[in-house]
DNA sequence: AATTACAAACCGACCATTCGGTTTGTGACC
DNA sequence: GGTCACAAACCGAATGGTCGGTTTGTAATT
């Protein structure tokens, strides 16, 4: 169900999403989903925790690719990349939008994508070694590539050349490697 | 009118924006509104149009406020960032995301993205030449830019913090400085 | 092994409300 | 008197949510 969920929100959008919507992607009866969740706000709230996992779990499957190759940053960034792509930031992008006038649903996506940024420093300093991880103008490093690639996910819901987008990123990648090294 | 139904999209996010709260709002009754707009399809284009006339309105009033001083960059970024702030964007933000799944607004909003775009590369040109404004690596900073503080501006509707907002935008600056040194 | 007791999962008809849209009416102004 | 701008009653469809009832699983009792 919570699939359908998502791919209700990645389909049709968050005021698409129906019940009745769900139901139907879900194969299953009205009774069964308001059984299991109590209202419409826990079944959405329910598939805020379930992209959590999902992109959690994308998350470290990714960083399980690290190699050695002196590339680091190359890696950092398309793993953070990785993170803004695809169906499952899509729903993501339709909570994070509707949570703005939502008040529990706000609290859910906050909660959420604190657990996701937790995930994703692990991988930093998997990568970059603690250390250097640590340095303050490494952190705020990330943060900017974050707010950078919210709108370049942004972005690339309305403009769908994907080759322009992947142009634009390998451009951060140098940007990125000039942020790190400048404090170094 | 119109600005009511922005006053909606702000308050009560795009699904909450029916056409009974945009009367109620508007102090109209239900046919004034259906006579003006003929569907609600119709009234949401004409608000996208609207909003992109007020966006375009600020841009301007900005671009007039230009000085002579020598850091021009500070004022570009602040003449931008000024496009994706206060509740103009976040009205636009709500279209922007509903029109994913809806193609006639989609193309609405393609279309005054463009718009803005083109008051905006000559707000550009205005503070820093016609010569240097048309270097590719130059309008590559711009795009950078863009994406960027869409990004920015996604973020500070969950995050409320606005003096670490604005800390981030200040970085940014010395982030694009050497964006368009570096190929000069 | 059979019976009983109970709980959880599930079903689909039903409800009030709200949605966007239509139709009909009405007064003002040219 | 005809058109225009608006008003209000009205419509069917869809919305989220409730309710009584059925099935299924499970554990204790005999």
């Amino acid at each position: 169900m919570l699939d359908a969920t998502v791919d209700c929100l990645v389909e049709l959008g968050y005021s698409g999403t129906t019940t009745a919507a769900v139901q139907k992607r879900a194969g299953v009866s009205r009774g069964a989903l308001m059984h299991h969740f109590g209202s419409k706000a826990d079944l959405l709230v329910a598939a805020v925790r379930h992209l959590a996992e999902q992109r959690g779990a994308n998350l470290v499957a990714q960083a399980a690719a690290f190699d050695d190759s002196p590339d680091r940053t190359s890696q950092a960034i398309d793993l953070l990349w990785e993170t803004f792509t695809g169906p499952l930031f899509t729903a993501t992008l339709e909570l994070w939008s509707a949570s703005r006038t939502d008040a529990e649903l706000r609290s859910a996506v906050l909660e959420f994508e604190r657990s996701l940024r937790r995930q994703l420093d692990t991988a930093m300093e998997l990568l970059f070694g603690d250390v250097a991880a640590a340095r303050p103008a490494f952190s705020e490093a990330i943060e900017l590539t974050l707010q950078f690639m919210r709108g370049a996910a942004l972005t690339s819901i309305l403009r769908t050349d994907h080759r322009r987008q992947r142009t634009t990123i390998e451009r951060w990648k140098s940007v990125f490697t000039t942020l790190i090294e400048e404090a170094a």
